[in-house]
DNA sequence: GCATTTGTCAAGATATCATTTGAATACTTG
DNA sequence: CAAGTATTCAAATGATATCTTGACAAATGC
C-alpha cells in the first residue's frame, strides 16, 4: 500500500465516526443517551421507530465506537462510550447552531416561540446556588433521568406532572427549570406554564449534561 | 408540521454537520486547515485531488458551517469557521482513535513502525520550556504553517530540510519535534532520522493545534 | 481590451449506500 | 419450555456521494 493510499485509508477511518452520526435519528439517540443509559425498547419509543430499526442504528453506532452496552437480565442497556463522545456531540450541535443555514428556523418550528422564555446561564445559576439564594430549581426531565444524575439541589418535577406540583411551590423567589440540553422542549414548556401561573421562571440555557461536564455540583439518586 | 416531524427535521439539521465530515478526503481537509488557512489549489495538491473536486468538497463544508472563506486577489483562502470546529475535529479523531476497530492498524500502515519513536506530552514539554531547560524544539511542518503560528521558542525546520540543518544542531540537550497532530508523519520521520544521527529525540504526542487550544505559549511569524 | 490565473458550477458516469420493514432467530429468565 | 427482549436477515426502496470533464466567472496585469 502506497503512502497516499495508507493516508486515505486512515482518514476514511476517522470519517467512519462522522458517518455514524450522519443521520437525524442517530443524532437523537446520542442526545438521549447523553442523559444516561437506556434500553433498546426505551430508545425506540423515544425516537418513534421500530425496535428492529432502532437496534440497527444502535449496532452501527456501537461498531463505530460511539456506544457501549451492558446486559441486565433480559434487557440490554446502551450508553455513550465515553466522555469524549458527549463532547463530540456537543461540539457538533454547537457548530450546527452557529452556522447551519436554517437551523434556527427548524429549532423555532420545534420549540415554538421562544421570545417569552427568559434564560439563565450555567455560571449565574451556579453562583446563586453557591450563595444559597432562595430559589427553586426544577428538573423537568422524566424521573429516571433525574435519578441517574441531576443538578445538586434540584427537585424532580417531570413536565407531565408539573401542574400537580404547582400548588406546592412557594411563590416567592425565582424558579429555574432545566432539562436535557439547549434544544430540549421540556424546560421551555415548564417556563411558559409557570409564567402563566404568576411565577418568575427562567430556563437554564442548556441542560444537565453540560452542567455535569463543566464540573459543577451534581447529585445522583431519586432524592426526596 | 407535527411535533415529531419538527423534531426529526431539527435533528436532521444537526446531522448535516456530521454528513459534511463523513468522508475521508474532507476529514483530511479539516485536519489541514486546523494548521491555518489555505488556498484551494494548495489544498488540492495536499489531498491529491483535482481542483474542481476539491472546490466541491470545500463548498459543501462551507455550506454546512464548517469553513469560511476570504478572497485575496485572485486566490481564495479557506479556513475553519471557528474554534468549535477545531474541537469537533479533535473530538472526532479521539473517538475514532479510542474505539474504531482497525484504526490502529490503519494508523500503523500510514505512520510506519512507531515503536522507536519516543513521545513527550504537552504538559512535560510546557514545563521544560518554562524552566528554560537546554532543549531544541523543532517545528517540522512546512514553513508557511510555522509562520501562521507555532510553539513559542520552536525553530522552523521543515522535514524536507532536516538533513541540511543537522550539522548546526548541538548534540547536547534533548530534541523535541512536533508537527500537525497525533497522526502526522513528519515528526515521526524527524525523530527517526535524529535518532540515527545520535540525538536524543522525541516527538510531541500531538501537534500545534492542540498546543494552542490548551492555551500554551505560541508565537506567530517567520521567526529567525 | 485581452490573456492569464484561479476557482466555481453544471452535467453526467459510476458505483453504491442508507433506511426501513417484517419475519425469523438468538438469548435470558422464570 | 414459554415469555419477553434484542439482533439478524432478506429485500424493497429510493436515493446519494464521488469524481471527471468542460465551460464559465472574477480578479489581475499587460
Amino acid at each position: 500500500m502506497g503512502h497516499r493510499a495508507a493516508k486515505d485509508a486512515l482518514y476514511d477511518g476517522f470519517a467512519e465516526v462522522a458517518k455514524a452520526l450522519a443521520s437525524g435519528r442517530r443524532a437523537e439517540i446520542v442526545d438521549l443517551l447523553a442523559q444516561g443509559e437506556r434500553s433498546v425498547e426505551d430508545i425506540s419509543l423515544e425516537i418513534d421507530q421500530s425496535v428492529a430499526n432502532t437496534s440497527h442504528h444502535l449496532r452501527s453506532m456501537a461498531r463505530a465506537g460511539l456506544l457501549s452496552t451492558r446486559r441486565d437480565g433480559v434487557r440490554i442497556y446502551y450508553s455513550l462510550a465515553g466522555e469524549r463522545v458527549a463532547e463530540l456531540w456537543s461540539a457538533m450541535r454547537d457548530v450546527a447552531g452557529a452556522h447551519v443555514a436554517g437551523l434556527e428556523r427548524l429549532a423555532g418550528a420545534y420549540l415554538g416561540d421562544r421570545d417569552g422564555v427568559e434564560l439563565i446561564d450555567r455560571k449565574e445559576l451556579a453562583a446563586r446556588l453557591k450563595r444559597r439564594e432562595v430559589m427553586v430549581v426544577l428538573d423537568v426531565r422524566p424521573a429516571t433521568e433525574y435519578a441517574s444524575g441531576h443538578i445538586a439541589g434540584a427537585r424532580s418535577v417531570p413536565i407531565s406532572e408539573l401542574r400537580r406540583h404547582l400548588r406546592a411551590l412557594s411563590n416567592d423567589g425565582d424558579v429555574v427549570a432545566y432539562c436535557r440540553g439547549p434544544y430540549c422542549v421540556y424546560a421551555d414548556e415548564a417556563v411558559r406554564e409557570l409564567n402563566r401561573r404568576g411565577f418568575r421562571a427562567r430556563r437554564l440555557i442548556d441542560g444537565f449534561p453540560e452542567w455535569k461536564r463543566a464540573g459543577l455540583p451534581v447529585a445522583v439518586g431519586k432524592g426526596t
